[in-house]
RNA sequence: GGGGAUGUAGCUCAGUUGGGAGAGCGCCUCGUUCGCAACGAGGAGGUCACGGGUUCGAAUCCCGUCAUCUCCA
C-alpha cells in the first residue's frame, strides 16, 4: 500500500507525539512578525520561545506540527520559477518537530533516522546526511557527523558550507549548525556525493535539522548558549511525491513530481473538467521557454499550486490588496489568472477551485472550509478586476499604434511597453503577443533597463532609510524588572542599565523594580518621571518617561532628560506614574471587557477578540464577525454597557493556577496563547476570588476598582479590518462627554453648513434670474443707441459681473447682423471685460480675445479667449472709461 | 517605503498656452407610440476628491493631503 499525503501527515505527528511531543496546530499565514510577510517556516510560532521572550508551555518542552507556509515575494523570490519545474511551490506544508532546551542532536537524528527507514521504509542506501563542515571561524560539527556514521557509510556522510549548513534567524540571535537529510532519486540508485547539493532534482533534500546551539552578537562573534534547542524542517509535497511516484518506494524510474502526489492531483482534475484538457505532467527543459505541448501542463502546474496559496492565505484573512503581503497575494493570483489564458479561459473560473482545496484539505485545516464562501467571492472580484485590467490594456496597446510615429521600423517602443506594465499592470509577455500578431516586435531589452532603473530607484531609497533605523537595545543578561505597579505608582528603584539612543538626550532605562506597565495586553505603556537627586559632587535630574516597554521580562523605560544630569547605572532614582493617565487608561481597559462581555451576549460569543488597544483617550476592539454590526447593535452594546457602569460592580484581580480555568468559556482567554502555570484573573461582579462574576478574563493590564469609575461609554466607530475581522473604537469617561459634545456641535455645523449652501445656491439662482432680466433691456438699448447696423458696440453697464456682461452679448447675438462687441463694468471693486466678434469678422481676421486683452491691460488686467468670445478683467477701475475710449478709437 | 497613473452628473467618460462645466446611458414630466436597447420635446441632477498657492480669472498651472489603480522593494 502506498501512502496518502494524509497518512504521511498523520503518521508524522504520530511518531513525535509518542515521543512526548506536544502537537501544535498550524498557527495562521498571517504572522506576528510585522517585518515578515507571510508565515514561511515552521518555526515562526516558537521564535519568541527561541529568544527567550516567552516560557515554554509545553511539558516537557517539546513540539510537533505541520505548519502552513508561504514563500513569494521578499527574499527567496521564485514565484517565476513555479509551474515550470515539479518542486517549487508558492505554498506548502512543513512538517517539524521542535526541542526547547531539551534533547539535542542525538535524539533528532535517530528519531529522523527511526521515522524515515523504519517506519516509512525509505531504502537506506539512497540516503545522504550532510554536517557543517567547519570554516576560518567556526571548526566542523563533527558531534552530527559521528552520529551520522552510526547508520551511514561514511561517502553518505556528507561535508557542507556554511550557506548550506550554518542556519541564522537573523544577523543576530539564535543560530547553529545544521544537517539536512537528502534522497537520491536517480533511477538507478547511483548518485554519489557529489550530487549533494548541486541543485538536481534527481538529489532532494527532505529534511532538516537546525541544531540552535549560539547566539550571534552584533560584533559577528558567538556564544554557546546555555539552552540548546532543536528546529527541524521537512516539506510534506516533497515527500508525498516522492512516496506517490515510486510506487512507495518501489520504483525510482519515472521522473518524481510534487504534482502527481494526491497533494495536487484532485485540483488538477477539477481543472481538466473545467478546461476540458488533459494534464500530462510534461515539463521544459531547465532554463528554456516551454514549447507549445509544455506550456499547456505549466499552465495546469501554476493554477495548481496558485490556487492552494490563495484559498489558505484568503481563508487566514490576507485579502489582495495594493500594498505589502496583499498585493504578493494579487500577483500571485494574477499569475494564475494569466495562465488561465494558456488553458482558453476568459471568464473567472479560478475561485472555482477554491471548492476541491477546500474538500481536500478541510479536514486538517478546518479554517478553508469554514471560509470557502468568502473566498470564493474574493478571488471572484479579483478575477473581474484582473479581466478589466487587460481589457483597458488593449485598448492602451490599440492606441499607441494608432499615434502616427510611435512604432518605427517593426519595433514596438520600450518606454510604452514599460508604461503598460508600470502604470497600468499589463504583463509584458501579452504585450509581446500583441505585437507579434502584428509583424512587430517589442524592444525588450529597453524594457529591461527601464527596470533595472525603477528597483535601483526602490533600493536607494530603501538603503537611505535603513540607516536611520536604530538598534533597540542590547537586552544583555538582565535580571526579570521587578513589576510594583498594580498596587502603587511611586517608589524609589535601582538603575540596573542605560543605553543611550540615537537622539541626543534619550536613553533606555532599565530598573530592578518599577511601578510603570509595559506595553501588553493592548495597554499601552505608563509615562511619567524619573527624579535623580543631588549627591556629592552630582547636580540633581529629571528624566520624562515617554514610553514603557517589555523584552522578555525586563521592563525597558524611554526616557528624555528634561533637566540637570542623565542618570548612571547602580544609583537609587524616585520614580513616579503619571497617575492622571494611568487612571483614564484603567477606565479605557476596564470598560474593554465590559464591551468584550457585551459583545458576546448581544451578537454572539463566537466574535472571537482578536486584538485591542488601551490607551488613555480611546479603546479599540478588534473581534471575529463575518459583517457589519447594525446600528440596533452597536446601541444594544452601549446601553448594557452603560448599565453595568452605573450598577457599579465590582472589579477584581487575583492569580490562580492555570489549569483551574484553562478552557472554562466563561473566562476569556485567547486560543493558542501560550499561558504560563499562574494567570491572573480580571473579574468583573460576583465575589472575591469566586470567579463567579459576569466577565472574567485572563488579563494582566491594571483596571479601576469598581465600574462606576468609569463613568460613560461611547462607541465612536465601527470599522472592517480585514475579511471577517471587525473593529469598533469607544470612548469612556470625560472623553465620552467630550465626544459626544464634539459630534452634536459637528452635526450642527453641518446642518448650518447645508443650509447655508441653499441660500447660496437661492441668491445665484435669484441673481442669475435677475441677470437675465437685466440682460435683455441693456442689450435693447445698446441696439437703440447704435449709430448704423454695422458699428461696434463699445459699452459701460455700470454694476456688471461677467455673468451679466456674457447674458447681455447672448441677448444681443440674434439681432446683432455683423459687428463687434466689448462690454465693460465693475463689480467687488474689480473690472470684468467681454468681447465678442460675429463670425463672419472672426473669418475677415478680427479676434475678440486680442481685443479685451487690450482693454485689460490698461485696467491692470489680462485676459484673452477665443476668436468669438473673449473676457478679462482687471483690478483698476478707474481706467475703465479710459480703457474703453480707447478701444472705440480703436475701432472706429 | 519609492516611482507612475487616475479622481468631473447616479454610471461610463470628454473637456486642446487658463476665459461660458459638457456628451452618452440612467432618472423625472409631457407627447407620439407601445413586438429590437422605441421616438420627440422639456426638466432635475455638480464642493470638477480635499486643502493651500499663482492669476483680473483655475476643472485646467504649482505645492501638499486623501482615495483608487499599477510597478518596484
Amino acid at each position: 500500500m502506498v501512502m496518502t499525503a494524509t497518512e504521511i501527515r498523520r503518521s508524522f505527528l504520530d511518531f513525535f507525539q509518542q515521543h512526548q511531543h506536544t502537537i501544535v496546530p498550524s498557527s495562521s499565514l498571517l504572522p506576528d512578525a510585522p517585518n515578515l510577510l507571510f508565515t514561511n517556516a515552521g518555526m515562526n510560532q516558537f521564535v519568541p520561545i527561541f529568544l527567550g521572550q516567552m516560557p515554554c508551555p509545553y511539558r516537557p518542552p517539546r513540539a510537533a506540527n505541520t505548519q502552513k507556509c508561504i514563500r513569494a515575494g521578499g527574499k527567496h523570490n521564485d514565484l517565476e520559477d513555479v509551474g515550470l519545474d515539479t518542486y517549487h511551490h508558492t505554498f506548502f506544508e512543513m512538517l517539524g518537530n521542535w526541542s526547547f532546551g531539551d534533547y539535542f542532536k542525538r535524539e533528532a537524528i535517530d528519531w529522523a533516522w527511526s521515522l524515515l527507514v523504519e517506519r516509512w521504509r525509505l531504502p537506506p542506501a539512497r540516503l545522504y546526511a550532510t554536517y557543517f563542515g567547519g570554516d576560518a571561524q567556526l571548526p566542523a560539527d563533527e558531534e552530527s557527523r559521528q552520529l551520522w556514521l552510526r547508520y551511514l557509510p561514511a561517502d553518505h556522510v556528507v561535508a557542507g558550507s556554511r550557506k548550506d549548513n550554518f542556519w541564522m534567524m537573523g544577523d543576530t540571535g539564535p543560530c547553529g549548525p545544521c544537517s539536512e537529510i537528502h534522497i537520491d532519486l536517480t533511477p538507478a540508485g547511483n548518485a554519489g556525493a557529489r550530487m549533494v547539493n548541486a541543485g538536481s532534482p534527481l538529489c532532494m533534500e527532505i529534511w532538516n535539522l537546525v541544531f540552535i546551539q549560539f547566539n550571534a552578537n552584533p560584533d559577528g562573534s558567538l556564544t554557546p548558549l546555555s539552552a540548546k534547542h532543536v528546529d527541524t524542517g521537512m516539506g510534506l509535497e516533497r515527500v508525498a511525491g516522492i512516496v506517490q511516484c515510486t510506487d512507495g518506494l518501489r520504483d525510482f524510474s519515472r521522473p518524481i513530481s510534487n504534482y502527481d502526489s494526491d497533494l495536487f492531483t484532485p485540483i488538477l482534475r477539477a481543472l481538466e473538467q473545467l478546461s476540458g484538457r488533459r494534464y500530462t505532467g510534461r515539463v521544459p527543459a531547465p532554463g528554456q521557454p516551454p514549447t507549445g505541448e509544455e506550456a499547456g501542463d505549466v499552465a495546469f502546474r501554476v493554477i495548481a499550486d496558485h490556487i492552494r496559496c490563495l484559498t489558505f492565505a484568503v481563508a487566514d484573512g490576507i485579502e489582495p490588496s495594493n500594498e505589502g503581503r496583499g498585493y504578493v497575494l494579487r500577483r500571485i493570483l494574477r499569475r494564475a489568472v494569466r495562465y488561465g489564458r494558456n488553458l482558453g479561459f476568459h471568464e473567472p473560473f479560478f475561485y472555482k477551485l477554491a471548492d476541491v482545496v477546500a474538500e481536500r484539505f478541510g479536514d486538517v485545516f478546518p479554517e478553508v472550509r469554514r471560509r470557502l464562501e468568502p473566498v470564493r467571492a474574493t478571488l471572484r472580484a479579483e478575477e473581474e478586476s484582473f479581466n478589466r485590467t487587460l481589457d483597458r490594456g488593449l485598448e492602451l496597446f490599440e492606441e499607441v499604434l494608432a499615434r502616427p510615429g510611435a512604432v518605427r521600423d517593426g519595433v514596438f517602443p520600450a518606454d510604452e511597453a514599460f508604461k503598460l506594465y508600470d502604470t497600468y499592470g499589463f504583463p509584458l509577455d501579452l504585450t509581446q503577443l500583441l505585437a507579434r500578431e502584428r509583424g512587430l516586435v517589442v524592444d525588450t531589452a529597453g524594457f529591461e533597463q527601464r527596470m533595472e532603473e525603477q528597483r535601483r530607484r526602490a533600493r536607494e531609497d530603501y538603503e537611505r532609510k535603513k540607516i536611520t533605523v536604530l538598534v533597540v537595545s542590547e537586552n544583555t543578561q538582565l535580571p526579570p524588572t521587578q513589576f510594583i505597579g498594580y498596587e502603587q505608582l511611586e517608589s524609589t528603584a535601582v538603575v540596573q542599565a542605560v543605553v543611550p539612543e540615537a537622539e541626543a538626550g534619550q536613553f533606555e532605562l532599565v530598573l530592578d523594580r518599577t511601578p510603570f506597565y509595559a506595553e501588553a495586553g493592548g495597554q499601552v505603556g505608563d509615562t511619567g518621571l524619573v527624579l535623580l537627586s543631588a549627591t556629592g559632587q552630582h547636580e540633581a535630574g529629571e528624566l520624562a518617561v515617554m514610553d514603557t516597554q517589555r523584552q522578555g521580562r525586563v521592563h525597558v523605560h524611554r526616557v528624555r532628560l528634561a533637566r540637570g544630569r542623565a542618570p548612571e547605572v547602580g544609583e537609587t532614582v524616585q520614580v513616579c506614574v503619571d497617575a492622571a493617565r494611568r487612571a483614564d487608561v484603567q477606565r479605557h481597559h476596564t470598560v474593554t471587557h465590559l464591551f468584550h462581555w457585551a459583545l458576546h451576549e448581544v451578537v454572539s460569543p463566537e466574535a472571537r477578540q482578536r486584538g485591542s488597544l488601551v490607551a488613555p483617550e480611546r479603546m479599540r476592539f478588534d473581534f471575529n464577525h463575518p459583517e457589519k454590526l447594525t446600528a440596533t447593535q452597536l446601541a444594544d452594546i452601549e446601553r448594557l454597557v452603560n448599565e453595568r457602569i452605573r450598577e457599579n460592580a465590582r472589579v477584581y484581580w487575583f492569580e490562580v493556577p492555570y489549569r483551574e480555568v484553562r478552557g472554562r468559556p466563561d473566562v476569556m482567554q485567547f486560543f493558542g496563547e501560550k499561558y504560563g502555570e499562574v494567570v491572573r484573573v480580571v473579574q468583573i461582579g460576583g465575589k472575591p476570588s469566586g470567579l463567579d462574576g459576569f466577565s472574567m478574563e485572563l488579563c494582566g493590564g491594571t483596571h479601576v476598582s469598581t465600574t462606576g469609575e468609569i463613568g460613560e461609554f461611547r462607541i465612536v466607530k465601527e470599522s472592517a479590518v480585514a475579511a471577517g475581522i471587525r473593529r469598533v473604537e469607544a470612548v469612556c469617561g470625560a472623553y465620552a462627554a467630550a465626544f459626544v459634545a464634539e459630534l452634536q456641535a459637528r452635526q450642527a455645523e453641518e446642518a448650518m453648513r447645508e443650509r447655508e449652501r441653499e441660500r447660496q445656491k437661492e441668491r445665484e439662482r435669484e441673481a442669475r434670474a435677475d441677470a437675465m432680466r437685466r440682460a435683455g433691456e441693456v442689450a435693447n438699448e445698446l441696439l437703440r443707441a447704435r449709430s448704423h447696423p454695422t458699428a461696434p458696440i463699445v459699452a459701460e453697464v455700470p454694476g456688471a459681473t461677467p455673468e451679466l456682461l456674457r447674458a447681455v452679448v447672448d441677448a444681443l447675438k440674434p439681432q446683432l447682423g455683423t459687428g463687434v462687441v466689448v462690454l465693460g463694468g465693475v463689480a467687488d471693486g474689480k473690472v470684468a471685460l467681454v468681447a465678442y466678434v460675429t463670425p463672419d469678422l472672426v473669418k475677415a481676421g478680427q479676434h475678440a480675445g486680442k481685443l479685451v486683452g487690450e482693454v485689460a491691460r490698461i485696467c491692470g488686467g489680462g485676459g484673452g479667449g477665443r476668436p468669438d468670445l473673449a473676457q478679462a478683467g482687471g483690478k483698476q477701475p478707474e481706467k475703465l472709461a479710459e480703457a474703453l475710449n480707447a478701444m472705440r478709437r480703436l475701432l472706429g
